[in-house]
RNA sequence: GCGGGCGUGGCGGAAUGGUAGACGCGACGGAUUCAAAAUCCGUUUUCCGAGAGGAAGUGUGGGUUCGAGCCCCACCGCCCGUACCA
């Protein structure tokens, strides 16, 4: 009998889907459709392995909704502008394009051998003119409905190679390359008003019903509805124009806790005062220093500067509260001021104690649960109770002496509106999107700044504006900003010599609206609506965690601003049906500790593993062994699909990435689970072709095995449909077990085969359609239909229950399937273990949950 | 710092509030073999016990419940995000 042999079996099958167009999609109103997107990859130069779960994923969805009926879309394509690109090109040379090009085909490459059925003749690569073209027509429809505008906004800047940084070019807050310590420096940049659909965008979250509620919550933090009071505090001896401070808090109840104010380094009075005052100017330039991340900013040590500048408390005009310039106050958030309640805020406390500020209590907990609680004012930690708590007011001014936080704010706004002091208002803590980068390899946003005309759009007639191809990276910066002939222009209004805008488009932009191209890539307008209202929504968009905040909230805003623009449906405001975020594939580090620095990192094919022990192959020294580790080209432990697929073909990585880990955890590369994943599917590939070749007649055990069978159907379709495709996949094993210990006839044997083959085709296509080939099957499997369980098979005659005594299991009891409670009861009491265990007394209650279990309370 | 998540045998993990450890890996024992590889069969949470059986046990500490891995509270550790990585 032949061998299991993937290299031979899975380019015959991959031909054969090719020649029968088997995932080429194309509209058919006859079948319901589905759209299944896995998140499209960054083209790095190499599939990794968590690219290999993601598309297995997907493709998995993609073959099952195939076979239940479904006209199913499953496309990919390539996330191909950002910045490794211009790296490599400064590092090597080259050009950004000709190395994202190469490594979009060397991936293709990799990705066909895998057997992921994607319709390729819908790829694209976001760097494509075609697409990129089309990105800058919907720039200007939206310029055009007031959903773009320009603003300053701060950003990282190198004052020695004087150019901007992202965030993860700053290290300890210093450039990568030059080693300057970074300033935050404002340039004017273009937004989109995303902050117009806060509220939407938030109550939106809870139609997302097949979202995991965690990103659904994450999103919810992120937009961060607040209500809150604003208001005004006049100034004593503040500059001319300064005479109130306008301050935002969403803790009213706490004014009586006021200590300080504190304005952002960025705030017009702190501008002011910057203007007059050096040493007010060299704090300020204090603050600027390091890098714009909330990260950074909330964790630097907090620093304050007394301005002399004073407010009057509203409440009582004789009480006078200093003014401080902050380190740690936003522009961006509320109106970049606030007062400072050190007793009920942990970053005031610090602060007040830093700079010997009064601490003053407004409330204690409630009377009774006061235990050892020590007042903020008497060295305890700032009281922060959740609002929904009841506190004891110490000194109320509006309401009850005992509240919730909740009622106690409602009942203060109420309180300062009637007073006159400010108003009750709402505000989001989610901020516009800034899109402009200053970067070569992305979108040119498609705008010309002329002297007499000012800001311009580039006419549609025009568009693409093409990135120019002539540019070099030996000097940091952006090269479009330097280039001779590209950056100038005839303005398209006047036709007098202006000037081109340089700035970029952030890389998010590209990836907002990609799953909406997928619906008619080749289309000479971004969307082609007959083909968007088919296909649209996405039914099932499966990517890494990650992505729960900014992809997948710019993606929902921008399919809003389509809408608006006339490039998607009303109906596709939700792009993502359904979200799935799968976990990271991990892989041990191994490494030899060194006396200083770095440890000595090993690739695991270096590696020998004894006894649980590792050792270095070379050498026989022990190497120390770190568990599930990302996996990094710094730590040398990225396994590479292509190694594993030469190794013991597509379906064993498939196989093997599905099964152990539930898919939304991380999951461990072992070079020992691929060996049992592919000594498994040789063990069926045999049992099936040994089946196929068998002629035994029927037997007694016929039914038993097809009652197996439907069970496994019934189990792994639950499985599938939920997700759960290492229980799937632990449900075929012991389909596969029945089948090979089963004397059943060989009739029967090999129906349940054909059937093992068609619920593994969705994981192992190439080994499914040469199983379903041997047992002499028509077509490909890839085209049969779902089977069905049918449920009179699957029922058994009896239950077997435990029996519990007092919650702890004491033996079982098997009864037929349909025995009444109070027989259960009976039998259970007469029970040799109960009857031990009771020793003679009145059991006090018996529940009996039938086909469950008994618990006897003694 | 803040927001979110996760934590179960030697390992990956299973378990609508109802027998904790399915399924797999590894390990151990056996069959087959001249021998090995491959394959097949069996055992495998820990402790006590010859055995029958008993006790403990799901990161830590408390709580709710007839019954908690699952629900609630506090803590510890790790992971993701933190608006210019994608």
């Amino acid at each position: 009998m032949s061998q299991y042999d993937p290299a031979q079996i899975e380019p015959k099958w991959q031909a054969a889907w090719d020649d029968a167009q088997t995932f080429s999609a194309t509209r058919d109103e006859s079948r319901p459709k589905y759209y299944v997107l896995p998140m499209f990859p960054y083209p790095s130069g190499r599939i990794h392995v968590g690219h290999v779960r993601n598309y297995t994923l997907s493709d998995l969805v993609a073959r099952y909704k195939r076979a239940t009926g479904h006209n199913v879309l499953h496309p990919m394509g390539f996330d191909a502008f950002g910045m490794p690109a211009e790296n490599a090109a400064m590092a090597s040379g080259g050009h950004p394009k000709d190395w994202t090009y190469a490594n979009i085909d060397t991936m293709i490459e990799q990705m066909k051998p895998m057997g992921w059925g994607f319709d390729w003749d819908r790829m694209f690569a976001t760097c494509d003119p075609e697409y990129y073209g089309q990105q800058q027509s919907m720039f200007l429809d939206m310029l055009d409905a007031g959903l773009i505008y320009r603003k300053n906004a701060v950003v990282n800047w190198d004052p020695v190679d004087m150019t901007v940084l992202a965030n993860e070019q700053v290290e300890n807050g210093r450039g990568w390359r030059s080693g300057a310590p970074v300033e935050r420096k404002e340039l004017t940049q273009w937004f989109f008003k995303i902050s117009d659909y806060s509220g939407e965008l938030l109550e939106a979250l809870d139609t997302l019903d097949d979202w995991p509620a965690k990103v659904r919550l994450m999103q919810a933090n992120w937009i961060g509805r607040s209500r809150g009071l604003q208001f005004a505090f006049s100034t004593v001896e503040a500059p001319e124009g300064f005479d109130r401070i306008e301050v935002y808090t969403t803790r009213p109840d706490t004014l009586l806790g006021a200590s300080f104010v504190g304005i952002s380094p960025d705030h017009p009075l702190a501008r002011a005062l910057e203007a007059e005052r050096p040493e007010v100017a060299e704090f300020v330039a204090e603050c600027r220093k390091g890098g714009t991340t909330e990260e950074a900013i909330e964790t630097a040590e907090k620093l304050g500067f007394d301005t002399g500048i004073t407010v009057r408390h509203p409440f009582d005009t004789s009480w006078e509260l200093p003014v401080y310039i902050a380190n740690f106050i936003l522009m961006d958030y509320g109106t970049g001021a606030i007062f400072g309640c050190p007793a009920h805020d942990p970053r005031d406390l610090e602060f007040a104690r830093k700079y010997d500020l009064p601490v003053r209590s407004v409330f204690a907990p409630a009377m009774g649960e006061e235990g050892t609680f020590i007042l903020p004012e008497d060295g305890g930690p700032a009281y922060v109770p959740p609002k929904p708590e009841t506190v004891r007011y110490l000194q109320p001014f509006a309401g009850a002496e005992a509240m919730t936080g909740e009622d106690a704010i409602d009942a203060a706004v109420a309180f300062c509106e009637d007073n006159g002091v400010g108003t009750g208002v709402t505000k989001f803590r989610l901020r516009d999107w800034g899109l402009s980068r200053q970067r070569y390899w992305g979108c040119p946003i498609p705008v010309v700044h002329c002297d007499t005309c000012g800001v311009v759009p580039e006419k549609k007639e025009n568009l693409p504006v093409v990135l120019p191809e002539d540019v070099s990276f030996d000097v940091p910066g952006n090269p479009l900003d330097r280039h001779p002939t590209w950056r100038d222009c005839a303005c398209p209004s006047c036709g007098a010599p202006a000037r081109r805008e340089t700035d970029t488009m952030d890389t998010f932009v590209d990836s907002s609206w990609y799953y909406a191209r997928f619906t008619a890539p080749r289309a000479d307008t971004p969307t082609d609506m007959d083909e968007a209202k088919y296909w649209m929504n996405v039914d099932q968009y499966i990517g890494g965690i990650e992505h729960a905040i900014l992809h997948l909230l710019y993606s929902r805003f921008f399919a809003r601003a389509m809408y608006v623009t006339g490039h998607l449906p009303e109906t596709s405001k939700e792009p993502f049906s359904a979200l799935f975020t799968q976990g990271m594939v991990t892989h041990a580090i191994y490494q030899t500790p060194q006396a200083e620095g770095r440890p000595t990192y090993h690739y695991p094919e270096e590696v020998e593993l004894k006894e649980g022990k590792a050792f270095l192959k070379d050498t026989g020294a022990e190497v120390e062994v770190i568990p599930s580790a990302k996996m990094s080209k710094s730590k040398n432990n990225v396994v590479d699909p292509v190694t594993i697929v030469k190794q013991y073909g597509a379906d064993t990585a498939r196989w093997f990435v599905l099964s152990d880990s539930p898919p939304e955890r991380d999951v461990e590369w072992t070079a020992a689970g691929a060996e049992a994943a592919n000594r498994h599917l040789g063990r069926v590939y045999r049992a099936c072709a040994e089946i196929a070749a068998s002629d035994v007649p029927a037997t007694a055990e016929d039914e038993a095995l097809l009652r197996e069978m439907h069970k496994a159907i019934h189990d792994v379709t639950l499985a599938v449909e939920s997700f759960g495709f290492n229980a799937a996949i632990a449900r075929l094993y012991g389909l596969t077990n029945a089948l090979t210990k089963s004397r059943a006839g060989s009739g029967v044997k090999r129906e349940v085969a054909a059937v093992l083959a068609q619920l593994m085709a969705p994981m192992t296509p190439h080994l499914a359609e040469e199983i379903w080939q041997l047992l002499g099957r028509d077509g490909l499997v890839a085209n049969a239909p779902w089977p069905l369980a049918d449920e009179a098979m699957m029922i058994e005659d009896t239950v077997t229950m435990p029996i519990q005594v007092n919650g702890k299991r004491r033996g079982e009891l098997t009864v037929p399937r349909d025995m009444p409670k109070e027989e259960i009861e009976k039998l259970a009491l007469a029970h040799d273990a109960v009857v031990r265990t009771l020793d003679g007394a009145q059991p006090k209650k018996l529940i009996v949950v039938p086909g469950r279990i008994v618990n006897v309370v003694a």
